[in-house]
DNA sequence: ATCCTGTTTTAGATCGATCTAAATTGAGGT
DNA sequence: ACCTCAATTTAGATCGATCTAAAACAGGAT
């Protein structure tokens, strides 16, 4: 019942033509004159006959297969942005190879070996806590083209996909004091990645512009879980703060349920922002003022420098920062108690 | 700078052996000398050598790849699924190739042909809405192995991981039951899938074991906003319902949006439940009532399911499913307007 | 020395598509 | 009839690893 598999050999049998003159059929060679194309695809289309890509990647060193490496598959942030990759690539019609580092620095480098085993055309790295700096250098080494995302090391070193981070920040603290908050607390991560120390120093520099004072730096665990826990730590500030800025939406939402266990309303008492913009974002009570990162449009950036390296390995190395948007919503109301 | 891919005549020439037995120490042959295989591991190393899994599967037929097609990548329901399913992969040394087939039939049919071009060892696949009943019956006699999951089309076709939708549906409105309410509505999808009609069926069955009274089924887009806009069309239902159960957790949590811009509040008033427990759940407002669907181990059990499946393509056809557990929070409240 | 036996190693073909370089075809010009 | 030139087609090698079937080798036993 299981049919054998048809090759092109088979075809060009059947075609009374040379393999070589499928493979052109193929490929749409305009070499191949229009009779024989027709007839040689109708016989392919007959045959349900399939190109085996492998095959023709070992010849001609194209797998059309790209890798996707994320820290996080639960996390929205990353999936929105393996969305838009995904998306992109299939336009292309090329295939994502999707792994899932757990933010793990040598998982990371078992993954990478295992993409370049499957012979992919390029990877794109959103790397994990505790990267070495010279990780892109080594993967270039291999002759793999690498596209940096969300988060990157060796700063410069290859492209990059990101959204303006400091900006973003930036947008929050505006928006706070703009509604009269003068102390405002920062809600960190203790994973160190590029994309924690952006924000900070866009916390630090909008601090600086807008005269606010800085309420304190907070870390806890990235999960919501952890977040909830810092509610106490945060109210026990010497100084408290009038409104908290969250590293991301997971910390903020886990935060706004720990102020709310403290008797503490946020929104009302205390103002919430957070950072990304999350579908979550909507659903938190009361729902959550952001800055909506777009990782759909940055994951589809990172697929097109791919595709645009691919397509030229020494054009100049270049980056697709994607502009933060603020979605005003209750949580960043007023400060009364 | 790019060094020339290393390969195993590379080795083997370096080495003084032949590639027959290189190949044999990259596949732990017990045949090789154990001096000769210490002496190419050291070569191998020292060239960072990778094998070409390309390569091999053109010759041997397996290309250690699998395919994993899902409806959806924002939805957490399926990122946890996926997640589950590449961590047990990866676990075997395989890679994922990833793609969303966006609910659409055609587009699935074209990414099937994608990844047969791959030559993948076999497909896990969540059946996009209104894909075709024979599909499991055209995969089998491509020769490819497929596990459906979460969804599937020609019950007991093929291998299935899931859960007991019907039996975590009974769970919920058992709950509600429990809680004094007699009239349950259903807010389902306009998706026709396999899983939709399990839920309902779950319904009907619950409700007749219990003596509840069916308050009604309402369809809503598939989405926050779509779940939202419901709500009037609840409240507007001839004999209105004391509890609503919600096909899933991102429509409940629109509903419970939707409820309270209406002036009622869910938990109070009304009470809401939702099935699949996603982390959403913890942060709506009031907290949400939910049934853990647990899509990770359902990915993880579609990933068993096909290893082995692949380790023995005669076995019997085999379903897996997980137990369903009920997370009582606070939305499932009483009935007081 | 010779034969046997079990252990290691290997030459050469193979998987399916693509590349290179060359052959074939056919039309038009002389 | 012969030559040119462009348009088509093709034989054969190639990519890197694995398979098959057979060869080489070592260590006893005779």
């Amino acid at each position: 019942m299981i049919r054998k598999k048809v090759t092109l050999a088979e075809i060009a049998r059947i075609a009374g033509v040379s393999r070589a003159t499928v493979s052109l059929v193929v490929r749409n060679s305009p070499l191949v004159a229009e009779h024989t194309r027709q007839r040689v695809e109708q016989i392919m289309a007959d045959l349900d006959y399939v190109r085996d890509i492998g095959a023709a990647r070992l010849r001609n060193n194209s797998s059309r297969t790209i890798g996707v490496i994320v820290p996080n598959l639960v996390n929205a942030f990353f999936t929105e942005f393996l969305s838009g990759a995904e998306e992109v690539m299939g336009l292309d019609d090329r295939v994502v190879l999707l792994a899932n580092s757990r933010d793990d620095a040598p998982r990371q480098d078992q993954i990478l070996q295992r993409f370049r085993g499957h012979g992919v055309d390029g990877v794109i790295l959103c790397p994990a806590q505790g990267t070495a700096a010279d990780l892109p250098d080594r993967i270039r080494r291999w002759g793999l083209p690498l596209v940096q995302s969300l988060r990157e090391v060796g700063r410069d070193a290859t492209d990059y996909a990101g959204a303006d981070y400091v900006a973003g920040v930036g947008l929050a603290v505006r928006h706070l004091v703009e509604r009269g908050h003068r102390r405002i607390a920062f809600l960190s991560v203790s994973a160190r990645t590029s994309a924690r120390e952006e924000r900070l120093e866009g916390f630090a520099r909008a601090l600086a512009e807008t005269g606010a004072e800085d309420g304190g730096i907070v870390e806890a665990e990235l999960s919501w879980e952890g977040a909830m826990r810092s509610a106490r730590r945060i109210l026990d500030l010497p100084a408290l703060p009038t409104a908290i800025l969250c590293f991301n939406d997971v910390l903020a939402a886990g935060l706004m349920a720990g102020l709310r266990q403290a008797g503490c309303q946020p929104g009302r008492d205390r103002a919430v922002v957070g950072l990304d913009d999350l579908p979550l974002a909507e659903l938190t009570y009361p729902p959550m003022t952001s800055v909506a990162m777009q990782p759909a449009a940055i994951g589809a950036n990172a697929a097109r420098l791919l595709a645009r390296r691919l397509a030229d390995p020494d054009a100049p190395v270049k980056r697709a920062i994607v502009q933060p948007l603020l979605r005003i919503r209750e949580s960043s109301g007023g400060a009364r108690c």
